[in-house]
DNA sequence: ATGGCTGCTTTGAGCAGA
């Protein structure tokens, strides 16, 4: 029994819809957590979505924000949808999460953080720190379970394509790269590093400088596997091909395979 | 490189992203 699991930030599901269709028809995962849907409820697009195939669990608001949850219309309804992290109060639509079958399949996306001296920064720790409370209370509830999304951290300076300009700048301070570590302690692993990979691999890239050509990037797209499920991740990629179209979104799908 | 580019906004030049 296979499962695949993606991520992908789309920067407008709006603008991305026709690709992120394309993308599902390509792939066909079992799951995908799409980010930055920047949808209102009302308008979001589950009827394109249903033709295609794909039920959708969704959670957005206005121009900014908004994340989904799509899965086949062939395979059971999801259960247990949790929009946002329980206890924490956020006006910002971040985090989706529903149980597919026997997985706990969690979709977040991370606040920017803007510049470590901002307001902004301080609600990201805020919001880091409740996702940690949260997230051991899954991991008791939920063996196996997945924490996917733009995370907005670039875990080491590996993920970096420059780490000395980079270096405590947001997405890669200490502070941040330390919450990154707090979830794996919790017992969560880093699925693409579960395997040998390109040197110089992002997940975004700046739409300006050209920064696509010149693979300038950023790997700050994650898939976290419980321990549970570690011994079932076949393999975990980074799909470039999207970010190469007319149009693109900055960030890149990540898709995890499960063996059961 | 105090930028660039993209998407959004009760359509404007400003905000936010990362």
């Amino acid at each position: 029994m296979t499962m695949r699991i993606a991520t992908w930030n789309v920067n407008s599901l709006s603008v991305r819809l026709p690709q992120v269709l394309d993308w599902l028809g390509a792939h066909q995962p079992d799951a995908l957590c799409l980010q930055e849907t920047k949808l209102t409820d009302d308008k979001f697009p589950h009827s394109a979505l249903a033709e295609a195939g794909y039920a959708a669990q969704w959670f957005g608001q206005k121009t900014y924000n908004g994340v989904a949850l799509l899965t086949p219309m062939s395979a059971a309804p999801v259960e247990a949808v949790v929009k946002n992290i329980p206890g924490f109060f956020d006006e910002q639509a971040r985090v989706i999460a529903a149980t597919l079958g026997d997985t706990r399949v969690i979709g977040a996306y991370f606040p920017n953080g803007q510049s470590v001296d901002s307001d902004k920064f301080q609600y990201k720790l805020a919001w880091l720190e409740a996702l940690q409370t949260w997230m051991a209370d899954e991991l008791q509830a939920h063996r196996r379970l997945v924490l996917v999304g733009d995370f907005n951290i670039a875990p080491e300076d590996r993920d970096v394509h420059d780490p000395a300009a980079w270096a405590d700048q947001v997405l890669c301070t200490p502070q941040e790269r330390a919450h990154f570590q707090r979830l794996l302690s919790l017992g969560l692993h880093d699925a693409y590093r579960l395997f040998e990979q390109a040197p110089r691999s992002w997940s975004w890239w700046d739409y300006r400088n050209l920064a696509f050509r010149k693979n300038q990037g950023l790997r700050i797209d994650h898939i976290l596997v419980s321990d549970a499920l570690k011994p079932a991740v076949s393999a975990c990629t980074i799909d470039k091909l999207p970010r190469k179209h007319e149009r693109p979104s900055d960030h890149a799908p990540v898709m995890v395979t499960l063996n059961d």
